[in-house]
DNA sequence: CTCGGAATGTAGCCTCGGCTACATTGTATG
DNA sequence: CATACAATGTAGCCGAGGCTACATTCCGAG
């Protein structure tokens, strides 16, 4: 999501000569982290439609754990952003930017579970940490993994 | 006692009460979020402790980039969760499970970083994503993380 | 065609992690 | 010693992301 994100101002250049550098990194691993969601939605609508012809809010809510009031409320969300549309009890569909993130987002998660399991990490391990670690997963850091997913 | 012979239980089961969830990875990665905040302040104020002596409000808002208001919340909430102590207007002290959270978070983050290090990613972007990415590192990731750097 | 159950949507409440604005305390200094 | 100022704390607001409870709509059997 990082193309499209509204990037907060964080914070005015301070005057001490103390170290903005930690602050910075904190902000950017948590504002990473407001748009992590939305990504999971959107993967996860493409991986039905593709899989099922279609995405309903049921379906959504019980895949990501949640209650499908919950999921319905992200979806309003989704559609406030302009990554997906919807009519009242149709199902839900991705916008041209919907899908072209839920592609990256894809991407970058199997090179993550890749490096996971090249580095030794079992199958499982790797699904579910990938899931949380590949939202912190910076362009440079994406390109490493390849290049090492690539050596040999 | 020191935590140096602690046999840490690992991980922050004790920070996270566990919920019912038939989730799936999702829902893992969701709750490994809620205690991200609380490790990097404990982290913090071990850190300022160490070297300076003292951790105060205004200092762990300023290196965290959040006001300092933000801070004082966040700080209450470390003290309901039994990780840090402090009287008004004195300084943040951590008790004996916020030191020995903040030795684990440490020791992970800096195999986190090796690791990043180790696959090629340049010094700037693994210390930056570390930040993010180690609150999703499971145990068994971890482990693999470390059997891969001791290799040869 | 009707009707009941499942899916969908709405309303209202909660906590967390931000913020600003204001109030209070501690302390350094004139 | 008084007091200005920085640090600390309090109050109240906001949005995100959860939930439950209730209302509505759709659809497949009869």
């Amino acid at each position: 999501m990082s193309d499209l994100m509204v990037t907060t101002p964080i914070h005015s250049a301070s005057v001490l000569p103390e170290e903005p550098t930690q602050a910075s990194r904190f902000g950017k691993a948590r504002s990473a982290q407001s748009g992590a969601l939305l990504e999971d939605y959107v993967e996860l609508i493409s991986d039905l439609m593709t899989s099922g012809g279609e995405a309903r809010p049921t379906d959504i809510a019980r895949r990501l754990g949640v209650a499908h009031a919950t999921a319905i409320k992200t979806i309003g969300r989704l559609k406030r952003e302009g990554l997906a549309v919807a009519k009242p009890y149709r199902g839900v569909f991705l916008t041209e930017a919907g899908e072209s993130l839920a592609a990256r987002v894809r991407a970058r998660h199997r090179v993550v579970v890749d490096l996971l399991l090249a580095v030794g990490v079992p199958f499982e391990a790797a699904e579910s940490d990938a899931e949380g670690m590949e939202h912190h997963v910076s362009d440079a850091t994406l390109a490493a993994f390849a290049r090492f997913l690539a050596r040999d």
